[in-house]
RNA sequence: GCUGGGGUGGCGAAACUGGCAAACGCAAGGGACUUAAAAUCCCUUGGGAGCAAUCCCUUGCGGGUUCGAUCCCCGCCCCCAGCACCA
């Protein structure tokens, strides 16, 4: 092999920095946003700009899209790759509040390492697009984009709970709430009312779950479509009213075909008519009962497996099905969010119902009978199985197949009036109300006079103050109420007094729409460009990770279709193509701070190189899984590099054309065309690089440095190792940059060796191989067979009972005994 | 508990979704070059038996379908992620 020059080695650095630079020069990654012939939204996921700058997970889906963004530029495509930073929120001010910095102080920092280290890592990324929603000139249009939801009717104010810690005496995000306590002090969180503002998502669940299934608006990764529909939640039961003296109890069920097992019925504690329906000498161990389950928080009360606990109102309903009067409970298993609040409990056919009735001996019903069963066979756990069961002890409904018996029993509700068929979802509206410091302030003024009014467009952003007390405190709102400057303002409307609301949105709601905004990053007018938005949306892929799969994407869905219906969007569905990349572990486990196991890629790409790097991440395991993040792994990709460089020195040592029956390497050529182009669009990246390898190897064993082989080799690895593949192509004489060549296309006819080597196998078990011309008949192959000793070894003087032949592939000789 | 994804050599993984299990890479061992080491190059490497050609076993466990199963079906075990009393 070639002896080395210190000149000509391969020294990533000086070739990474030199292409940077020349990107930048030449604004190679800098499409022209406004006549692209082809445009390709190639999306990722923007970061949260820590302090601890990007992880090794983070360069793992920036790569990958990366390739993919890259790979269609070379396809033909105008690729816009823009890049930002999701910068408000919880995460920052919390780590800003530990180290005494103020956010705005932190983030830019934050931002500017973020920066270095993705251009470090080369992503083909067009920073002219760069945005942060902590930005005034992007949250004035997330202000905006509230405005439009309000003005749509989607928003409104309702009373609602939020966590609070009364030791620390503060308002807690679901995830400061660990196993029902807080994270800083331990102390078990209360619940608080609060009024804040929702955006009716609930409005569009049909919607939201119908387009999941259309295949023309929405390909996407099936586990995130199917954690969409459960968390929409649409289920099928009827209403149902159960008289009392207090009123009509209503109950929601997906099971009406139970009803005649309904025994008892269950209350939330904060349903409505708790109150009228106990009387005096029970209140008190009720209100008791209330404060006790006020007292824990949300998200311990939804923790299953618990002991049930309830307490009897002291007040009957009628069951309108039996006729029976049965007795109303309160319990905090029956959650006031969903439903009406209120359920018919029928022990013998639903699990939590049996629990409660169990504890506190309520009767039994059964109303259910699979084979063998009948109405008077004992239940000793609760059957909530349909199929093949059928009516029993119900009325005149009894024997009719559980499904049928369904469908009679709404009919009759319905022609009763007593209740009827509906359809539920356990998806909630949207809260987007936030009682802290670190996010958009939401743009309404509360007038004594005009009631609440939206802050005018013209008077936006409504920009945050920079206030140095930014922690939240036991005045149970937000930061912002304690700045008396800030939030008095006279009414936009009546000009009299007036305060602004104190609370910020939710960063759901700034990522919601930042797709549009990076198309119109360069406009202070108009939150994005209809022309820009017409041209490059909806987004042709967006890769990122599934932990968003039911929050931020059905979030950025819901608005999309807000935008649709006022004749602002062209379209309802904003990304036609998602993936969900796979994680990064490392020893085992996900990188976490708590674990101690977070890497950081500086070293490594100073030691062997961004390219080799990125090779790396993308070979370590097939992208959509992810994989085991070690150390050791990097030599190999970088070697490959090593020789492919040493390769490119070689070229026309010794061509093609003159070297003699090398069918086989230019069958791997084609080949290698082929699986690389269909790796990179199926997004197997670890199978395409080792199919390069592949090419490499095979190139190197018949000593060939053909030409063309070399320049469709190292086009192909562009998409992984940028600079590494534009130095190799400069070397190659080509013009311009490597991504603005062709992509190598490949002869199907090529990618098939002339003579196939069939495996035969003697009944099942391979014993020998035949040399056939391909497509060879079964007639020759058997022929072929028949007369190799180690077939006849197993074959002779045995009856032939049977030949399996699959052309090209194999044959299975099936003999007796 | 429910939903989704997994379980294949010492390790990361491949295998046209029924057709030669272990491609590609890492690590390890042996050899070449070198005063030596690194780098590089060549060979070996799933387990077992055998001087060998060759044979037997092997894709979490137990069954089944099939000429043939990592792949399909039934019943279990384990790991990861998300949701979790949603009536």
């Amino acid at each position: 092999m070639s002896e080395h020059h210190p000149d000509h080695e391969y020294r990533p650095d000086a070739v990474e920095a030199k292409w940077q630079a020349r990107w930048a020069e030449r604004r190679t990654n800098e499409p022209d946003l406004d006549h692209a012939p082809r445009p390709f939204y190639n999306l990722m996921m923007f970061p949260y700009p820590s302090a601890e700058g990007l992880h090794v997970g983070n360069c793992f889906a920036f790569t990958g899209a990366d390739v993919y963004g890259r790979f269609k530029r070379l396809r033909g495509d105008t690729v816009f790759e823009p890049m930002g930073f999701d910068a408000f929120g919880i995460h920052s001010e919390n780590f800003a509040i530990k180290l005494g910095i103020h956010p705005a102080e932190l983030i830019p920092r934050n931002i500017a390492n973020f920066r270095r280290q993705l251009t470090r890592l080369g992503g083909m990324f067009d920073w002219r697009h760069v945005l942060a929603t902590t930005d005034p000139a992007y949250y004035k249009w997330t202000q905006w984009l509230f405005l439009q939801l309000y003005q749509a009717g989607k928003a409104y104010k309702k009373k609602a709970a939020v966590n609070w810690c009364p030791h620390d005496k503060t308002v807690l995000a679901n995830e400061q709430v660990i196993n029902g306590a807080c994270e800083r002090c331990g102390t078990m969180v209360e619940q608080r009312l609060l009024e804040q503002w929702f955006f009716r998502i609930t409005e569009y669940a049909d919607r939201l779950l119908a387009n999941l299934d259309d295949g023309s608006k929405m390909d996407w990764s099936p586990s995130t479509t199917i954690a969409q529909r459960n968390w929409i939640g649409k289920s099928q039961g009827a209403e149902i009213e159960f008289p009392s003296d207090a009123g009509p109890i209503r109950v929601y069920t997906t099971r009406p075909d139970t009803l005649f097992g309904g025994t008892f019925l269950v209350l939330a504690p904060e349903h409505p008519l708790v109150d009228p329906l106990t009387p005096a000498p029970r209140r008190e161990a009720m209100d008791a009962y209330r404060k006790a389950v006020a007292s824990r928080d949300l998200v311990s009360r939804k923790v299953g497996d618990k002991e049930k606990t309830g307490v009897f109102t002291g007040s009957t309903a009628l069951n309108p099905a039996t006729g029976q009067r049965i007795p109303v409970w309160v319990s905090d298993y029956v959650l006031m969010q969903y439903g009406t609040g209120a359920i018919g409990g029928v022990p013998a056919h639903d699990e939590r119902d049996f629990a409660f009735a169990r504890k506190f001996g309520l009767p039994i019903v059964r109303v259910l009978a699979g084979p063998g069963q009948d109405g008077a066979t004992p239940v000793p756990e609760p059957a909530v199985e349909t199929e093949g069961f059928r009516l029993v002890n119900s009325g005149s409904f009894s024997e009719l197949p559980a499904s049928e018996g369904l469908r009679a029993i709404v009919a009759w509700l319905e022609r009763e009036r007593h209740g009827t068929g509906q359809v539920r979802y356990r998806l909630h509206d949207w809260c987007i109300s936030r009682q802290r410091y670190w996010g958009p302030p939401i743009p309404i003024i509360y007038c004594d006079h005009c009631g609440p009014v939206p802050v005018p467009e013209k008077d936006l952003p409504v920009l945050l103050p920079q206030i140095d007390d930014f922690r939240p405190d036991d005045s149970g709102v937000s930061p912002l109420a304690r700045h008396k400057e800030w939030y008095e303002v006279p009414c936009p409307t009546c000009g009299g007094p007036a305060h602004r609301e104190t609370d910020v949105s939710d960063t759901f709601l700034d990522s919601a729409w930042y797709y549009l905004r990076y198309l119109s990053t360069e406009f202070d007018d108009r939150a994005y460009d209809a022309g820009r938005v017409a041209r490059w949306t909806p987004v042709a892929s967006y890769i990122g990770g599934n932990e968003h799969a039911v929050l931020h994407l059905l979030y950025s869905r819901f608005i999309a279709m807000v935008l649709h219906d006022r004749g602002q969007l062209h379209f309802e569905e904003p990304f036609r193509k998602f993936r969900a990349h796979g994680h990064i572990v490392k020893d085992g486990a996900k990188m976490s701070k708590s674990k101690g196991n977070v890497v950081v890629p500086d070293q490594y790409i100073a030691r062997w190189g961004a390219d080799s790097f990125r090779m790396y991440l993308m070979f370590l395991g097939p992208f959509e899984e992810g994989g085991d993040f070690r150390d050791e792994g990097m030599s190999g990709p970088r070697r490959f590099l090593d020789k492919v460089w040493d390769l490119v020195a070689e070229c026309d040592r010794q061509t093609l054309s003159g070297v003699e029956l090398q069918q086989g390497i230019v069958v791997k050529w084609n080949q290698t065309k082929k699986k690389v182009t269909e790796g990179l669009e199926g997004l197997s990246y670890n199978t395409a690089i080792a199919a390069l390898m592949e090419l490499l190897n095979a190139m190197r064993a018949v000593n060939c440095a053909e030409r063309r082989m070399i320049k469709d080799l190292v086009i192909m690895l562009a998409p992984f190792a940028p600079h590494f593949a534009e130095e190799c192509w400069e070397r190659l004489g080509g013009q311009g940059s490597i991504f603005d060549a062709k992509w190598p296309e490949w002869d199907q006819a090529l990618t098939v060796e002339p003579v196939v080597e069939v495996p035969v196998q003697v009944n099942g078990k391979t014993r020998s191989r035949v040399q056939v011309p391909r497509g060879a008949s079964e007639k020759v192959v058997v022929a072929a067979a028949n007369r190799d000793p180690a077939v006849i070894r197993f074959t002779e003087g045995k009856p032939l009972i049977k030949v399996v032949y699959v052309k090209d592939r194999l044959l299975n000789l099936v003999v007796g005994p």
